[in-house]
DNA sequence: TTTCAAACTTAGAATCCCGTCC
DNA sequence: GGACGGGATTCTAAGTTTGAAA
């Protein structure tokens, strides 16, 4: 049930292997973590707010506000920050450095392709753009990390928008597209029509063959038809969406065969959308928004198996949309013939508009890019809570350890719950309303069903198997020693329960988390995730790379750091559809680089004979063998490179590295490690994250230590 | 004490887009 | 110059946490 997207468990065992995390018994449970932490400097841990303050008189000097007007009206004209000029002057000599070392490093790594033949002139020219083109982007940075904090709850003094963006209006279908009913046409209202072709549109997916997709699809349907309608069609199976679903398709191809101008036509058409409502003013400065659309209707598609799937998710109009923007701002014009829900100045929140949707009743929200001050701020905190943890995680592990003796049961199911959080990475597991959503749980919410106990297995004693379905209804399988008094908690807790009985009966996340908060202030259990994480790519990072490797070589060990901390807390994806093909396709290169380097060395040692009985004099023949030389050079480095990317592609095959690099891996570990290794920040970070770790990769000098 | 809403972060899939190869 | 592959981006679902109301 609900396992569909499950990747193999016991591979995924296997590939545990990796991660230094799963210590043996007692000494322990997370000795390697422990030993880590304890092996690191400790560093008196300021709190956030005097941090800021002590980095701003660190870096800032005499640094005046940003004083940009607001331009308003007719329709927003958001201004582009331009700093005052001693903000200029003090950074323009660093980041020039910065951007030439890293731009010389880039193209060390990437020379330009030889084939365009270019003047030595173009050249140069193109590279002083590129300087230009990132000294703007510099220059035009908020540098907000160097700013005070505002008071606590405040999240900004002024905020100016356009709104949301509307998706389309629907198109009928044309006249020659024909939906049919038992075999006979059928001319749909529009209403009707709308939502038969969305189901129309997924009739590739393998979503409209599942039972409760074409149940739910079919009851939110018949809502829509008219009393006619419904009175005809009573039977799904009975429905014929063919020439609808051709057109689709036909459509879909079409797109994609766009000559360069139509393709560029839409291009315009979708930057000028991007333009007026991509954006917003918030303190005068211009921030991305990061959804500015307004989600399209269609057919609801929840993970795994959710109760709800292929509900009908209507159409959002104006009169459904709250507007947050601040007092003094032009409040943004609603579609013609429309108005807002509510407008209203709360400056206690970040975000932009807001709507409740029609599926789970649950509200969206409309807020800035991961790259914004608001979201930058709050990722920085993050970080430093988890490393205000790292200083007293010892403190608190014993505290757990000793609470698992307690005679009160709540006491020790709530140790055990917090052993499993910080070993095992878990969430901390809500519950969840039943038939509302698919049937997921973290640690809180575990069932005796979930976990097996087994005295001994593989040569281990004391070893729980865990096999559930977690966030997005990705299993988690995984079979784990753990001391003895975890042990015995355990099956003390599952003596006379069901298995769909609750493991941790007396426990729930709001207890847990208050317990937490009370052992250091702004802890919570997802920061054990953050931790956790972090720790472990450091430590890692230590292990695994070396200064004397090439770029190649550290990369890879980067990415197994990495790969480490994915493997750690479940990030897993479907392996790629055409993975093996593509895995064939670099072997084969492999082959191909193989066969040619074998040739070059056969020539280099010809080469060297025939100079060799030159008596070593003549020196066309000499330079011929050092051409030969540096072919074979060219050849091994190619060659390496390769092996390298076959290695980290298999290892990756069904993990994904993306979301711990976005959300659990303090940046600086990287930059810092960047910065040791002598490895451009752009092996690590593509443009958006650089963007989105902007404060980071500014700050952080190359002795960080988390 | 429990429930619920609100606000925000975290997550994988889908889609887009651009460079490479034939 | 078109197909292909894969990284980047977009999309939105699914979590966590907090605090107020019942």
């Amino acid at each position: 049930m609900g396992r569909e997207k499950c990747v193999k468990g016991e591979e995924k065992a296997k590939g545990r292997k990796l991660k230094k995390l799963d210590g043996g018994e007692s000494a322990g449970a997370f000795g390697d973590l422990i030993n880590h932490s304890d092996a690191l400097k400790e560093e008196s841990v300021e709190d956030f707010a005097t941090k800021k303050k002590s980095l701003k008189r660190k870096r800032v000097k005499d640094e005046p506000k940003d004083g940009s007007s607001l331009s308003v009206s007719p329709r927003l004209k958001i201004k582009t920050d331009q700093p005052d000029e001693s903000e200029e002057e003090a950074h323009e000599r660093n980041s020039k450095k910065r951007i030439e070392k890293s731009i010389k490093k880039e193209e060390g790594d990437h020379p330009l392709p030889k084939k365009t033949k270019r003047t030595k002139e173009e050249i140069e020219e193109a590279k002083k753009l590129k300087i230009q083109k990132k000294e703007e982007e510099e220059k035009n940075r908020w540098r907000w990390w160097e700013e005070e904090k505002y008071e606590d709850g405040v999240k900004w003094k002024s905020l100016e928008h356009n709104g949301p963006y509307f998706p389309p209006e629907y198109q009928p279908l044309p006249d020659d597209v024909h939906f049919y009913y038992d075999g006979k046409k059928m001319k749909l209202s529009v209403a009707a029509e709308e939502v038969a072709l969305f189901f129309a549109q997924m009739l590739d997916h393998e979503y409209t063959t599942k039972k409760v997709f074409r149940e739910n699809f079919f009851k939110d349907w018949r809502k829509e038809m008219t009393p006619e309608e419904r009175s005809v069609i009573q039977d799904l199976n009975k429905c014929d969406f063919g020439e609808i679903h051709a057109m689709h398709k036909t459509k879909v191809e079409a797109r994609k065969n766009m000559t360069k101008e139509e393709k560029q036509t839409l291009k315009e058409a979708n930057q000028k959308i991007v333009d007026q409502y991509g954006y917003c003013l918030l303190d005068h400065h211009k921030e991305r928004i990061g959804n500015f659309k307004i989600e399209p209707p269609g057919l609801f598609r929840g993970r795994g198996e959710h109760p709800k799937q292929g509900m009908l998710k209507k159409r959002i109009q104006p009169e459904d949309v709250i507007i947050n923007c601040s007092k003094d701002a032009r409040i943004p014009d609603p579609p013609p013939g429309h108005h807002w829900k509510e407008v209203r100045h709360d400056n206690t929140v970040t975000w932009l508009a807001s709507w409740t949707e029609n599926i789970q009743g649950s509200i969206k929200y409309i807020m800035l890019n991961a790259n914004s001050k608001l979201k930058g701020e709050k990722d920085w905190e993050k970080y430093e809570i988890a490393r205000k943890l790292k200083s007293c995680v010892d403190d608190i592990r014993n505290t757990y350890l000793g609470d698992l003796k307690s005679r009160e049961m709540v006491t020790r199911q709530r140790a055990v719950a917090l052993y499993f959080i910080d070993k095992l990475a878990l969430r901390a597991g809500n519950e969840k309303e039943e038939g509302e959503t698919a049937d997921t749980v973290g640690c809180c919410s575990l069932r005796v069903e979930h976990i097996t106990l087994h005295e001994q297995l593989d040569g281990n004693k004391c070893v729980v198997e865990f096999d559930f379905l977690g966030k997005d209804s990705i299993r988690y399988y995984n079979k784990v020693p753990v001391i003895s008094k975890v042990f015995k908690s355990l099956k003390r807790f599952m003596d006379n329960k069901e298995p769909g009985d609750e493991l941790f009966d007396r426990l729930n996340t709001s207890l847990l988390n208050k317990h937490l908060s009370s052992l250091m202030p702004g802890l919570t259990a997802k920061v054990f995730r953050t931790y956790n994480a972090s720790i472990t790519l450091q430590q890692q990072l230590k292990e695994l790379s070396n200064k004397s490797d090439n770029v190649a070589e550290k990369l890879l060990s980067y990415n197994r750091a990495n790969r480490a901390v994915a493997i750690l807390c479940n990030h897993q994806r479907a392996p790629p559809k055409t993975f093996e093909q593509s895995m064939a396709n670099l072997q084969a290169k492999i082959d191909a680089r193989k066969e040619q380097l074998a040739l070059a060395k056969s020539e280099l040692k010809q080469a060297k004979k025939e100079a060799k009985d030159k008596g070593n004099s003549d020196i066309k023949l000499q330079a011929l063998v050092e051409r030969k030389k540096a072919a074979v050079k060219r050849c091994e480095e190619h060659l390496l490179k390769m092996e390298v990317q076959a290695t980290d592609r298999e290892e990756n095959k069904q993990i994904a590295l993306g979301t711990s690099k976005l959300n659990y891996l303090d940046p600086r570990i990287s930059v810092a490690w960047c910065k040791n290794m002598e490895v451009p920040i752009e092996k690590i970070y593509n443009k958006t994250q650089r963007e989105k770790f902007a404060w980071a990769i500014d700050m952080t000098e190359d002795d960080f230590e988390f």
